[in-house]
DNA sequence: GGGCTGGATGTATACGTATACATCAAGGGC
DNA sequence: GCCCTTGATGTATACGTATACATCCAGCCC
């Protein structure tokens, strides 16, 4: 069943019946109305392979990240997708979990569905898909690479300005020695991160011990490596950062586990402010990353580069900020 | 650039190809060899839309489920995309997030996409959205519906497998009050798991409290809520089955607050066994419902459905088994 | 009343692919 | 040497839509 069932029996000829569909306001409200009953009836439903390969889009987006498995991702999926649902666009997702050939395969994938554009959350980024994307003026938006170009746009995660807060906070409590556990190095995302960590202690007025600086792997496993290798030091942190909220889940749990009270042992400082944050025990202090705000700036820099695939791409920013709950607390003396 | 580019360049016709692209046998290897090298030069991408109005179907499948940010879910996903990106084939997501009208929409644009079949993991199902789907021939597999017809198949979670397995175990740990709390009544997933529950109770020779069982909502705000207000109740049960380990997790932080250690005072066992089980405090006891083998069967029935649009349906069943871990210990005295 | 304007609708076509069918060459059997 | 088979390739076409362009008609101005 087509269009041209339905134009038929409305007694009217496709064209309009297309019209109806997308629309115009070219159609008498009276036909629009009497083609749309016939629709119903016949519960038509318009093939959107057609209209795609006719439109030369898809009105789809991709989306890429590296863990569906972490929160923060999941949690960036609802916005992301709930936001381009109500624009009547659809999401193909991949999430690449650590298989290292997947890019390269999604986003293959997802041209030949004829995206609009790709949001790619993941860090690691090789360069031979993304110049096949621009080689095919496929839109490409990333997280943090602060990197633009023709149809290539940016959305840098303002780390400063939690940091700042979060330094601010743990320095008027007492704290003094302040350590740090990262992501995996190499990534661009984990070098801003941890960069902006060393400016906001500088900042007040503090050093960096360089044996406080430590690496993760953005989940819980990293943070719980990272603090058995800091429990074992003589001369310890009284707060730490991590790199995100999972890092810092690991932490609480090797010091729970060793008898080492939150805040009165140890303060920790999360990154993310997943919805399980607020569930652990103690409800962890953490640096905001607002997820909606993430999933729409995303949108709006998708839609900039898809209406004028010329334009040259923007560098966008979404600001942290902190947000204190019981994992903080007065240094020990 | 199209193929008729390829083809012109590579000295050949279109069809052939075609044939290349889709692994026909009847290219000759050197012509092959000499089609993909012009490919390959070109960085050609063919058009699914094409391929998908010409051939009538989308090579993808449609993914519908309530909640992303549940990590069951999230999990599932992983393993279901996984999966089918290996047979080159694209998951078109919806989470519905308890959107009332996401259901019938997500449907809808699924349909529009022509996706080979869609894969219902949500509870809530209303008629409307499947009769849809069976006017237009689009195969549907759901859980835990015990529900079969003409493309339409069902995966049935075989909850009593685990739930007599973890009823034997805390029977020998001396536990003869036994609580549930379960999901949102009213959908048919929960009331199988309750059942079950039941008679795993009687199996072991002991009576159900209609008292002990409550209600939950599959998060953690239900499992906390159904707890306080056991703990509120003179005579308690010394162990608890939940609905899902969001649910066991709510419960084990509100008995953290209140100072009930556990398993020495109260004993919980969860539901799913998804990854952050392992992780709490303490790591809990849980019956494992294997995502993999579920999305692997999801995807066995979609592709039986797919390949033989007038195929009856199948009601396939995946099992469930016990994971002790630290969250279960003797009854208290 | 003739010509013109603009709104409403119809006609015709191209988008890129997969495949049925046609064609052609080579080889084998007699 | 002729016919048939088989393998390899080419030709032609339909899939359902959106839209440029054509058409038609009503109303209006002078």
């Amino acid at each position: 069943m087509d269009q041209r069932d339905v134009a038929r029996i409305a007694r009217v000829s496709s064209a309009t019946v297309s019209r109806v569909l997308n629309g115009s306001t070219l159609v008498k409200p009276a036909t629009a109305e009497r083609v749309r009953r016939v629709i119903e009836q016949l519960r038509f439903i318009p093939n959107g392979s057609a209209a795609a390969l006719r439109y030369g889009k898809s009105s789809s987006y991709g989306l890429i990240i590296p863990d569906i498995t972490n929160p923060f991702f999941s949690e960036f999926i609802r916005s992301f997708q709930e936001i381009l649902a109500d624009r009547n666009r659809d999401v193909l997702m991949a999430s690449l979990d650590h298989h290292a050939s997947g890019m390269q395969e999604s986003i293959r994938r997802m041209m030949v569905r004829q995206v609009n554009g790709i949001a790619l959350l993941a860090a690691e980024i090789e360069s031979g898909p993304i110049e096949a994307l621009v080689h095919n003026r496929v839109p490409l938006v990333t997280m943090d690479r602060r990197l633009t170009g023709p149809g290539l746009s940016d959305i840098a995660i303002h780390n400063a300005s939690g940091m700042n807060e979060a330094l601010e906070h743990l320095h008027a409590l007492g704290h003094r020695r302040i350590g740090y556990i990262g992501g995996a190095s190499g990534l661009t995302i984990s070098d801003h991160r941890q960069n902006a960590f060393i400016k906001a202690v500088k900042r007040v007025g503090l050093t960096v011990d360089p044996a406080f600086l430590r690496e993760g792997n953005y989940r819980i496993s990293g943070g719980e490596a990272a603090i058995q290798q800091i429990l074992a030091m003589k001369t310890r942190p009284t707060a730490l950062l991590t790199a995100n909220d999972l890092t810092a889940i690991g932490v609480l749990r090797v010091l729970h586990k060793s008898g080492c009270p939150v805040p009165q042992a140890f303060s920790v400082v999360g990154f993310d402010d997943i919805e399980l944050s607020d569930v652990i025990y103690p409800p962890l202090t953490t640096l905001r990353l607002a997820r909606q705000e993430l999933a729409q700036t995303f949108v709006t820099a998708l839609e900039a580069l898809a209406t004028d695939p010329h334009a040259a791409g923007n560098q966008y920013t979404v600001r942290t900020r902190l947000v204190v709950r019981e994992s903080t607390g007065p240094a020990p003396r």
